[in-house]
DNA sequence: ATATCGAATGTTATAGCATAACACGTCAAG
DNA sequence: CTTGACGTGTTATGCTATAACATTCGATAT
């Protein structure tokens, strides 16, 4: 689904359902790669699967100390590190926030669509920008290792409201 | 040239030519739009150019200083503030700093290269990119206003050092 | 000329984001 | 049963950014 738009980004589904869903998968990933889902961290996905939006490192933090885990910085920052190692959480650089990736274990160089209204963040269809960004940057003679696409800009949620 | 490459971008070059250019040009663009670049925005203007790559606020700051201005982050944050508004510098999310742009006056949401090794940041060419992410966007219904593209890799002559 | 207003600058203080460095506990391999 | 790697907790600190208020400067209208 990378490369497909996820038709649920912005439309109305049993969140329940879907957060269910990552957090299965992403147990199967690191249960393959011997990576250790630990408490801590293994809540620290969860916070922000049921937040479905981008949290600051301090809001984690929050809700971590709320469940007896230690309420010191490098807690949280330790446990999201890991997730966006693992590829279950990615890094919203123009927000200084953190999301849980909706699709994981599925390659991808990540697009994200801010909405400036609602805050809400969804991943949309990476391949042909990331394409589009290596020719560009080809043409320069310089290699893409990593790439940080943001948009901000309104949902459809938004726009209608605004409308 | 905001869609086309900037040949000039990785290559040798006169800097103090290409610095002298782009001074000329924001002054000239300031003086047309009604913007005052005060001396303090002219030298950090100047700083950045010198600098030819992303320099933090705190960085311009301790120029700024250096050079009798004051030495409060406001200062710093209030030039590069006004800067990145009249479009002569540019703000790179992942580095939390600020490059002066090679080419203001021409519209462009900008795409950067950053080099991981020598740290320098280029402008590529961003229609494509853009292109690309407003169709992404579009096909969720969300409209784009306004664009966070960033590469992190390695230019040419620093992989060429490498290899 | 000078009163007035707005913009720019300077300064103090504080808020928000992130990491270095060390101590302790646990668990598996030797 | 010791050793070493890893995970967690804690203290302390550094970097990034802005709020709020005081002061200065220059343009404009009177």
């Amino acid at each position: 689904m990378s490369s497909a738009p996820d038709a649920r980004a912005f439309a109305h589904h049993d969140h329940a359902d879907c957060s269910g869903d990552v957090m299965a998968r992403a147990e199967a990933l690191s249960r393959q790669s011997g990576a250790r889902l630990t408490p801590v961290r293994r809540r620290t996905l969860e916070i922000l699967l049921e937040a479905h939006r981008a949290l600051g490192a301090y809001d984690v933090l929050e809700r971590l100390a709320a469940d007896g885990f230690g309420n010191q910085p490098p807690v949280a920052y330790r446990a999201l590190d890991f997730l966006v190692e693992q590829g279950l959480v990615h890094r919203i650089a123009r927000l200084n926030a953190f999301a849980a990736c909706m699709h994981p274990g599925e390659a991808h160089s990540p697009v994200f669509l801010i909405c400036r209204e609602c805050n809400i963040v969804a991943e949309a269809a990476a391949a042909p920008v990331r394409s589009a960004l290596d020719a560009a940057a080809g043409e320069l003679g310089f290699v893409v290792e990593g790439s940080t696409i943001e948009a901000l800009g309104l949902c459809p949620a938004c726009r209608a409201a605004a409308a």
